[in-house]
DNA sequence: GCCATGCAGATTGTTGACAATCTACAAACG
DNA sequence: CGTTTGTAGATTGTCAACAATCTGCATGGC
């Protein structure tokens, strides 16, 4: 390992094609926000946008359609997948089911080290929380849900797990435009899941995730409620 | 409706752009194991023998990619994917946890029309196991399990079913090679399964489903083993 | 005899051009 | 005045050619 950074540049060329490329700056646009839902992605456009031609564009987007964050309209182009409520709820619903195997999982196969990265984590987490610092806490709670999937060992959960989540980032998208994030702050539901699994009880863990994907699936129904009562 | 073929065939053409032919063509000789796992598909040789260009065959593949049923290899090709054992094994822990989810929510929301097509499918599973013709028994068995997750009415959870069983027939695929099919012709299980919706005990539906979906990840467990004293 | 080096053919990655389709606006008709 | 028809521009779908990379084999050096 002489020039590590030429190397990793190296394999990075080796292994990314420029539809690798764009797949992934349209993925990170989109789920950061600067493309929302229902905006159309012009391939001419992005192409020139990216310096690249409109082959690698259009191989991105197929790519894209199928992992569920855009959609594609013969002749009239792709257009960023919009999640509606109902779908939000079904989402929910199935991702509240691999939380609970993720969380038996993880309790089951956790190592100690996985249980500190954990631990640290959520003080990461509190630390944040004190300043209701919404924006930050956000992507620091994605990131320890995802390090999750992966502590359950089963990479198919895990990434079935992040494609339904991302889908989800696709509805807060198009919910936030629409009035502040009320996202939760739950940091005590998180430490109390790390400690399940730190004891290797599976049952619990699972039992506390599954209701920590269930709150925010009913937070989903309030929040439709009170849209109801103001907008119409 | 006065030319009903006539408009079926607008609407194929308004809807399918020669990717999307090329894509289910090539998923179907995945699925039905014309092409194996490894195999690789060469772009020239598909393009000329679909009589179409490499565009729509590139794009094609970049979406079998994501949907899991190739693997994409830079600047040397893309190959029917493999799935091996170890994976086969995660997929089926994961399919179980969906199946029971399936099972609990078509309980709840099967309506008499559902089950009675549920139980006419049973029946004509039970005429064909008679006769021990595992090769027409496995596809109807497909079909039950599949329009059972869209009884289950939450297209997310179906769309994710399909998924891992479009991988686990990739498994399938590669081990049929080895040696001779031993699939397990459960009928009694199937018409447990549809009663215990028929009469929405949600908690029975999921439990047998989950068993049922456990017993195939048991049979793989079952044949490692004895592949495991054969071959080494 | 064995390994390194370097072509030659084949295959993939990328591009720009052409064809088909859609969208928006304007003119013509009732 | 409203509807319809037609046309121009923009956009997507498809294709064929060019560039970059890989694979296999032969040649040469040790």
């Amino acid at each position: 390992m002489a020039t590590p950074s030429a190397s990793s540049a190296i394999e990075l060329l080796r292994s990314h094609s420029l539809t690798t490329l764009v797949r992934r700056e349209l993925e990170r646009r989109i789920l950061v926000g600067e493309l929302a839902p229902g905006d159309k992605l012009n391939e001419a456009d992005l192409a020139s946008e990216l310096k690249v031609s409109r082959g690698p564009v259009r191989e991105a987007f197929r790519a894209l359609d199928q992992a569920g964050l855009v959609r594609t309209e013969k002749n009239r182009g792709v257009f960023v997948r919009q999640v509606s409520v109902e779908e939000a709820d079904e989402i929910y619903e199935v991702r509240a089911g691999l939380d609970e195997m993720i969380g038996r999982l993880a309790a089951e196969r956790a190592t100690a080290e996985e249980v500190g990265e954990l631990r640290e984590m959520v003080k990461r987490m509190q630390q944040v929380a004190r300043g209701k610092d919404v924006a930050a806490y956000y992507p620091l709670n994605v990131r320890f849900h995802d390090r999750l999937a992966d502590v359950s060992g089963n990479r198919t959960l895990a990434a079935t797990y992040r494609r339904l989540v991302n889908e989800l980032h696709l509805h807060r998208r198009e919910t936030l435009a629409r009035g502040p994030d009320s996202f939760p702050i739950s940091t005590r539901e998180h430490a109390a899941i790390v400690e399940a699994i730190s004891r290797g009880d599976a049952e619990l863990a699972g039992q506390l995730l599954r209701e920590h994907a269930m709150e925010s699936r009913d937070r989903l129904h309030a929040t439709i409620a009170k849209k109801g009562q103001v907008t119409k």
